[in-house]
DNA sequence: CGCAATATTGACCATCATCAATTGGCGTGG
DNA sequence: CCACGCCAATTGATGATGGTCAATATTGCG
């Protein structure tokens, strides 16, 4: 379940999604690649890393997806983010010693754990990973302002056309979509956790959206119809991805 | 309007922060004072830095409030944070080109900037201070969560009671607060707008909180009566605060 | 003293929650 | 191969939290 790597495949996932948000020297690059990894697996819903932990190391989503989520005290759940291959969910542990939310596995997910010791090691030697880094984790940060805006601001209708076309986007960056149609395996129950909706509702609302042809969701399986309309609806600009390559395909 | 400083009382508020939230080496605290700031003074709702804008400085708050919001197309607002003196609202633009969000002040407010090149050289010289400013912008992120948990899953009620238990509690931090009363110059408006609630249903819930003896709050002072109550009713935790020194006597 | 911003009140209503039951898909074991 | 069981999706009925609209009171302040 848990096995140790040096430069294999895995650094490159990192490597990628470091380079799709700064400028990586040779140097650093070698330096990524050379970062020991321990790999090890988790099944749907399992914990990853849970609220009070106190970390000493951070995990890179590498195949499947992962979501962020805090717990109230009467078993209310808030879903903080979703997160998909390249990504590093609890990046924060790095410089927050303990932990204020869980990060678990949505579907069967395969992950790598850096050790806390050796990041540390990489951004003082490299001050370009570091700035790298940090800015990963202040895109991380204006994730979750645009998901208050729609916590708090927004209609069912917007929140979840706007969370579709967020993940969309999200995917074809990564490589997981080609903009149109995408493998989305998120339940109803947890698309209500992460917009303040019950299940109920997001069921309804989903089925308004596919009766306007917007969509068609079913079986894990996303298809943006209508792209424009679907934007419309969720107010949504991707300008808080901070993605610098525009999708302009879309 | 505009006036710059060489090692001021100004730099010591800086200082203060980051002495607050990581450990500062001598070299560290010297090159702290030394940064070059310029003072501004904000009117209340006045701008100081606009969604879209490309800043090269960063501000840091130093008599006053400010706050950061997002507008809708159609004017609806959300606003993300409350600052205090001490803050750094916009920390985020070393990293991310293009704001996402408004920083405003809300009062008469009192501002000192700092060139993203002061800062910059100032990170690449010290490890420590880039340590400590890449934590202050996780503490940002994490505040932002524990607001989405607000947002997503909690009653009127609840948000209102944890908002007012947050903010007696930075202030305290930052010693504008002895943990039972302080000067909160924020209207009913601006609290709709920070908890996704309307003015007139948070004048609702202030009147419950009111007659049930657990606040006082007219003409921008909040004195809370019953620190135990409103934790309870807005299930507050302060750990997402990160505040290394617990607050013991609250 | 008199505006202008803020707070307060009342009546009415919409969105979304709650509760409960049913359906459908799918893997598994007999 | 099919029945069972489980989980996710769906449907219906009912209701509460909080929104909307509009008027009035209060407060701060020049």
């Amino acid at each position: 379940m848990s096995e140790a790597f040096k430069s294999g495949p895995e650094q490159q996932r990192l490597l990628r999604k470091l380079e799709s948000i700064a400028i990586i020297t040779d140097d650093e690059r070698q330096a990524v690649l050379d970062l020991p990894l321990t790999i090890r697996t988790y099944a749907p819903d399992q914990d990853i890393v849970r609220d009070g932990d106190r970390p000493s190391e951070c995990c890179l989503v590498l195949d499947g997806f992962t979501f962020r989520y805090k717990l109230l005290t009467d078993g209310r759940r808030q879903i903080l983010a979703f997160h998909t291959p390249g990504d590093i969910p609890d990046l924060q542990s790095l410089h927050l010693e303990v932990m204020d939310h869980s990060v678990a596995a949505l579907v069967l997910t395969r992950v790598a754990f850096i050790s806390h010791i050796d990041m540390n090691a990489l951004c003082r030697r490299y001050s370009g990973l570091t700035a790298a880094l940090w800015r990963d984790s202040l895109i991380d940060a204006a994730m979750f302002r645009e998901w208050m805006v729609g916590l708090g601001r927004r209609s069912a209708h917007e929140r979840i056309a706007h969370l579709l076309c967020e993940m969309t986007l999200r995917l074809a960056a990564v490589g997981l979509s080609d903009g149109r149609s995408s493998n989305l395996p998120i339940t109803q129950v947890e698309l209500g956790d992460a917009l303040g909706l019950t299940a109920v509702h997001v069921n309804r609302v989903l089925q308004d959206l596919r009766r306007d042809g917007l969509i068609t969701l079913s079986s894990s399986r996303l298809t943006v119809l209508d792209w424009k309309s679907l934007r419309r609806v969720g107010d949504f600009d991707p300008a808080y991805l901070h993605q610098n390559r525009p999708a302009e395909a879309l």
